[in-house]
DNA sequence: AGTAGGATAATCT
DNA sequence: GATTATCCTACTG
């Protein structure tokens, strides 16, 4: 086993121990659940691993996206498409979409039914199954170090073995993916608010992005270019 | 430490 | 045909 950075529950399989979050926490207002979700775990089973392999993920970025007509920048924001549609869906589950032709990025839709908006993983750290986490990043990067293993959306999913066939799953009992808490405290001094990162136009003014202050998985913030 | 360029595909003008 | 909720490599200072 490698050397893993400080990971604030003390030992590194406290996630088992956590709580599963609920429909409840989810069908709240996304700017609500967004800044909740930091330190919050994300963990995810390999269907393809017998030995049921695990990845588990502190979120230390998120950013909240709102639906029809109440946020520019957001995927909703025009009118229900194919690729949006699991926005419209009720709370708790997962909105999986291709970035730049490339990458995955995973969104846990937020709010009651019919109600577009969600909030997409940008970053965390990884707390167990590095070895898997970096056996999957290795695909696509040359050498990854512990802190960049998840820091970034592509890079989150790509850990997490995230893609396309997760798309309109749930996070709830059942599920190979759910959110837990942990116990972790996030004192709310502790919690940096900005804009969103490459978000171009007026949505990219709103304070929408979340994040641990001086957590080293936080991704740079990229303000979108006029 | 910072930035340029390229890969790549769904969506929308 | 342009834009995009990105990442990686390789280059400059």
């Amino acid at each position: 086993m490698t050397a893993r950075p400080e990971t604030p529950a003390g030992d590194a399989d406290s996630w088992q121990r956590g709580e599963r979050l609920g429909p409840d926490f989810f069908s709240r207002d996304v700017l609500e659940v967004a800044p909740d979700l930091l330190n919050k775990v994300l963990v995810v089973t390999d269907p393809c691993e017998p030995a049921g392999d695990v990845v588990a993920i502190r979120l230390t970025e998120v950013e909240a996206y709102g639906g029809q007509g109440n946020d520019p920048g957001s995927h909703a924001q025009r009118s229900r498409t194919r690729r949006n549609s699991v926005m419209f869906g009720p709370g708790g589950l997962l909105y999986v979409y291709r970035s730049y032709g490339l990458h995955w990025c995973v969104n846990v839709v937020t709010g009651q039914d019919e109600v577009a908006a969600a909030v997409l993983l940008r970053a965390g750290q990884v707390v167990a199954g590095a070895d898997l986490a970096r056996q999957r990043r290795a695909r696509t990067a040359a050498s990854v170090g512990e802190r960049d293993l998840a820091r970034g959306p592509g890079r989150l999913c790509a850990a997490a073995g995230i893609a396309a066939e997760h798309n309109a799953a749930h996070v709830f009992e059942g599920s190979r993916i759910g959110l837990f808490d942990v116990g972790l405290a996030t004192p709310p001094d502790r919690i940096g608010i900005s804009t969103r990162t490459g978000v171009a136009g007026p949505g990219g003014r709103l304070p929408y992005r979340f994040f641990l202050r001086e957590d080293p998985t936080v991704s740079p913030h990229r303000p979108a270019r006029p």
